[in-house]
DNA sequence: CCGCATCCACCACGATACTG
DNA sequence: CAGTATCGTGGTGGATGCGG
C-alpha cells in the first residue's frame, strides 16, 4: 500500500517534479560536490584539491549551478589575493539524506545493473 | 555522526558508484516507466496510453536500456497480433525505494529551488 | 587565486516516416 | 501491435588558453 502510493507519488504530476530535482543535480559532479561540503565551509581550491576528477570549467559551472538553485552559499572575500568560500545552504543540506539514501541503493544493488 | 558517515558512503569512490545509478535513471523518462510499472505487468501500447508525453522513440529506447540494466523484463509472446510485456524485476522494484525518497524530497523542497 | 572564453566531440531527445 | 530508420537540435563536458 505505501509502494502503490508512492508509484503514485512519483507520478502525480507526470513525474515533472521529480524531473526538475534530477535535472538539477543528477549531472556529473552536483552530488559529489554537495557531500563533499558536508559541514565544512571549503575555498575553491580546497574543493578542487578534494576532487581532482573535477575539471576546473565544470567546478566553476556546478557550482554556480548549484548557487543559482540555492543549494550552495557563495562568499567572495574582497582582499588580495582573493578568497572564494562555498558553503551548504539549509537546503543543500537537506539533500544530503535523499542522496544518501541513492548512494546506499547503489552499494547493494550496483552489482546488479549489467554492463 | 550518521551525516558525517553519509557523506563519506556518497564520495567513498569519488561518487563513481553514486553517478553509475544516476546516469541510468537520470533521462528524462526512466524513473516514471518503473513507476508505472509498479505491481503491473503492461504492453507497450499500455504505457504509450499511461504516458502520453513520451515519444514512441524514446519509450523504446528507455525500455531497452531498463532491460538492458536488469530493471525491466520483456517478454515478446509469438503471436500473430504481436503481444509484448513489460514488468519490473525485482531489481527494478527495490528502485522504487529510493526514488519515493527523492520524490517526496521533490515536494517539499522543490519550490526552494530557485528559478 | 579564482575564475571566464573558446573550440569541439558526444549523446539525449524529438519529429517524422516507414515496417513485419 | 510493436517497433526501426533517419534527420536535426540543444546541452553537457573535456582541453586549452587568457584575465583580474
Amino acid at each position: 500500500m505505501a509502494e502503490q502510493e508512492g508509484a503514485c507519488l512519483i507520478r502525480g504530476d507526470g513525474g515533472a517534479a521529480l524531473r526538475a530535482v534530477l535535472d538539477r543535480i543528477a549531472d556529473k559532479w552536483a552530488l559529489l560536490i554537495v557531500a563533499t561540503l558536508d559541514r565544512r565551509r571549503l575555498r575553491f581550491t580546497d574543493l578542487r584539491r578534494e576532487l581532482p576528477a573535477v575539471s576546473q570549467r565544470m567546478l566553476t559551472r556546478t557550482l554556480r549551478n548549484l548557487e543559482r538553485d540555492g543549494l550552495v552559499s557563495r562568499t567572495a572575500h574582497r582582499e588580495v589575493p582573493p578568497r572564494v568560500e562555498y558553503a551548504l545552504t539549509a537546503t543543500g543540506r537537506s539533500l544530503l539524506a535523499p542522496a544518501l539514501v541513492l548512494a546506499r541503493w547503489a552499494r547493494e544493488h550496483g552489482a546488479e545493473l549489467e554492463r
